[in-house]
DNA sequence: AGCACTTATGTAGATCACCGGCAAATGTCA
DNA sequence: TGACATTTGCCGGTGATCTACATAAGTGCT
């Protein structure tokens, strides 16, 4: 079949993954025998994929020359669509940021409006960068019909749904395109690169505006059948009944959402119960992360209001830990960067109504990478399906890295 | 590495799926040429693992002839310890049941004791087979440390907790053993034989004395990092407050299984509420099964129990849809079978909660295997350990199929 | 029955990847 | 500087795989 090209995509992922090896290393790694490994590097090195580093650790003999990945080989462009704002990056082949640019924007506007500013941070950024990337992906907050490369029934992207972004934006710039959710690809980010490394079990929550999450298991991000596992913002939370915009009630998302917070914060600054508060509305519009401030300052409004969020959240995520049994769960988006106060009272309210068992040997930690774990994480999708031994065959045939690949595949593969 | 041998397992893997398939099919099944199949297939014929079966299909031309794997090649032993029975079986490599043996025991007797009773009936069911089985498989009702091969914390096998089941019984017939969660396997028995054919994302849930679940996501069985995923009895269900074996309250097990609706139907036929019940009574203690009947009577007390029960499980089954997306729900399990009260209380609570997105194109279907998917589901896990890349190679290298393999390995493998 | 056509299977030589061992290269360390 | 350690380049032998062709075993038409 393909001609021991199956395995070249086990050394790039172990590159990738560990950094500059030697080939004794890569040997260890993938367990091929040391002409494999010689074998894999001369294909990579005619695409000009690999460079020799310099010389390793000291071991009494000759030193072995360190392999690494080109970083200016190439890159990929990560394009990630937020409620109020958009980021698109140029990732290379280490997960690196090359170079990004961001723009406020109001999803609500549709997708041709939207879609355009992306189309036009994405010129800024190749002008910027240089050549031509291998792939572009999108990351959206809602569920995402992966097979088609749309959204569906979004309830924060009012005018989006069906709307067919992965092959107008793929059409637009020419390139390889794939859509996804953006907890989902934030999951594969952390997995890779931040908190959650090595964990082959993890669950990842951003808690933002909105609630979303990804789940890894066995080591494989699950999206589900029709693309929308993990979305535990619209989860119910046992007792609540407040209207969410997805049409239920009650949701997580509805109770204990960025957006959520921000109308309660509202309502205290407005009723007066809280000075600090109040004071604080002088300086425009109230969100969450003013809310994560009055309660530092020790304002007893606000920490209730916290605790209360943190105590849900953590109700519904105690529910998934036992469900799932994860050794991880990792914590980002906007909310969880803005004091401690919501996170330890998430840990607790999880900590004591999970499983003790599932519990036992969990960790719970914030996410490492910020801001950027989103679009690395669409990197990372990218680079999964772009090395796979198909993508990776058609391109030692065609001697260099170029067309337009599908990306429809999903890992592990074979 | 492995000279080849890695893919021998796809042929067998092909034929295990898809029964006697001739060269052609297995060429376009595994995406090898027909020289590397011929190959593969005379490796297999020396370890006496395949036969030629008659003519295939009419085509035009010369008749392939169909290779089937011997049946009678070989087998393994399913041991399904249950809260109050056991059955082992032999397990033939099509996943047929050659022999079975089932016995009444208490889990509550204690390893010891219960293990005995398996041994004894181990040995009947090898007196009647004749040969050597390749393995032995064990399934038990409650959480399971697979690396050790223990159960931990058990809530209802007291005296079980850390008891080296996998090793005693394994050194005590001298053959490799497995042990794991008996709704874990089952969901692997519908999933590969079953109502869940094909359903790469499936929720499997056992709803008996107590209740499990087998989450199968990315078409491999997901045990999570401590054994326990897919634990649903601990669940709690939002507003309920009993006490439940584990310690918690509100547990889905203690208010609507099995265990719990037998306690109500005692209550019930002691208040006199009901008449069927207080002369079902007559004739020994009730059970659910005979609530079920009650209900289908028409009996108005036990319609409303059972309703409230297939409810509250509807609203717990909603929670996991929602987050996992799966794209088909398989009821199994003693209660499954007792009439359809339940199960369309179940399905109506559950697709009037779950998110109408995960739930639009869910499937909900009775398990297909009844009693044998337990011990099919076991067999099934052995067989893909057993053909795995590392152990075929050792069986290659041997000539025959004989040892104790290392079954602790995960798959997918590679 | 005979013949053309289709498809599956067996076989042989060419080719390619892989393994193992050896020697050269490139280091360290005393 | 010389002994030693380790990596790396190189080459012949081996075996698996590929290609191509011949043969077997059918179907369907005349």
């Amino acid at each position: 079949m393909e001609r021991g090209s199956g395995d070249t995509g086990h050394v790039v992922r172990a590159l990738r993954g560990a950094g500059p090896l030697t080939r004794q290393d890569l040997m260890a790694h993938t367990g091929l025998t040391r002409a494999q490994v010689d074998q894999r590097l001369e294909q990579l090195r005619q695409l000009d994929l690999v460079e020799d580093g310099s010389g390793s650790v000291v071991t009494g003999g000759r030193r072995a020359r360190a392999i690494s990945l080109r970083r200016r080989a190439g890159y990929v462009l990560s394009v990630a669509l937020g409620a109020s704002g958009v980021t698109v990056a140029a990732v290379d082949l280490s997960g690196a940021i090359i170079d990004d640019r961001s723009q406020p924007i109001d999803i609500a506007a549709g997708p041709h409006d939207v879609l355009g500013t992306c189309v036009e941070l994405c010129q800024r950024v190749l002008d910027e960068v240089g050549g031509r990337p291998w792939a572009v992906g999108v990351t959206v907050p809602g569920p995402v019909d992966l097979d088609r490369g749309i959204v569906v029934s979004p309830p924060i992207m009012p005018g989006w749904d069906q709307f067919p972004i992965r092959d107008w934006l793929g059409d637009k710039l020419g390139l390889a395109a794939w859509l996804g959710n953006d907890a989902n690809a934030t999951a594969l980010g952390e997995y890779r690169y931040g908190a959650g490394k090595g964990h082959r079990n993890m669950v990842y929550v951003k808690l933002g505006s909105g609630i979303g999450s990804g789940i890894i298991m066995g080591g494989v991000l699950q999206h589900g059948d029709g693309g929308c596992a993990g979305d535990v913002g619209h989860l119910p939370v046992p007792g609540q009944t407040l209207p969410c915009r997805c049409g239920n009630i009650g949701c997580l998302e509805a109770v204990a959402g960025g957006f959520a917070l921000a109308r309660v914060a509202e309502e205290i600054a407005e009723s007066g119960r809280s000075g600090v508060l109040t004071a604080m509305r002088e300086n425009g519009p109230l969100n969450a992360a003013a809310l994560a401030r009055a309660a530092e300052y020790g304002d007893n409004e606000a920490l209730e209001v916290l605790q209360l969020a943190g105590a849900q959240i953590g109700e519904v995520l105690a529910f998934v830990v036992s469900l799932l049994n994860p050794s991880q769960l990792v914590i980002g988006g906007g909310l969880s960067y803005s004091g401690d106060v919501l996170l330890s009272s998430v840990r607790k309210s999880l900590y004591a109504r999970a499983l003790p068992l599932a519990s036992r040997d969990l960790l719970v930690r914030r996410a490492a990478l910020g801001e950027a774990g989103g679009v690395q994480g669409t990197a990372e999708l990218l680079y999964e399906r772009l090395f796979s031994p198909l993508v990776l065959e058609q391109w030692s045939r065609s001697g260099s890295l170029s067309g337009r690949p599908d990306l429809t595949l999903e890992p592990p593969f074979l």
